[in-house]
DNA sequence: GCCAACGTTGGC
DNA sequence: GCCAACGTTGGC
């Protein structure tokens, strides 16, 4: 079954403009267990919003996982997971942190209920409504 | 095995 | 820049 993320980036340690420029990227560095967690449940084809963190604080895009169930390679310990993802499309609208925690509908996802989660899951639903909110 | 102290993340 | 939330560490 298909499922939907969201991955948190600091836009000036790495950003969607970084993604696209770059074609793929890695998604390493996660030290959280629920973070990892969700790392090691994602499949290739999954799509994933990415979220600007610190800076920006919307939605800005979405990307797709073109490789799961990696090994960190920054992780010498071998315990964490990475996956990489390709970008799709931005956003023809960026939906903010502030949009999101407005709509009650949005109150029990994730990004919303554990704000220091770097990888997040969205329900097929909360996926469906935000790319209304995003004017997809 | 509990919990206080500390470090980090991320919204404001 | 501040601080709340959360995770981790280490003393007991």
């Amino acid at each position: 079954m298909e499922r939907y993320w969201l991955l948190k980036s600091e836009p000036f340690k790495y950003g969607w403009d970084d993604l696209e420029a770059e074609g793929e990227g890695t998604w390493d560095g996660v030290r959280n267990h629920r973070a990892k967690n969700n790392l090691a449940a994602m499949e290739v084809g999954d799509q994933a919003f990415f979220y600007h963190s610190r800076e920006g604080l919307e939605i800005v895009g979405i990307c797709e996982v073109s490789e799961a169930g990696i090994t960190d390679p920054t992780d010498e310990t071998g315990k964490w997971a990475a996956v990489k993802v390709v970008p799709k499309t931005k956003l023809p609208r960026p939906v903010t942190l502030k949009e999101i925690k407005v709509e009650e509908r949005l109150a029990d996802c994730e990004l919303v209920r554990q704000s220091r989660l770097s990888v997040a899951e969205i329900k097929p639903d909360e996926w469906s409504l935000i790319l209304k909110m995003a004017g997809v």
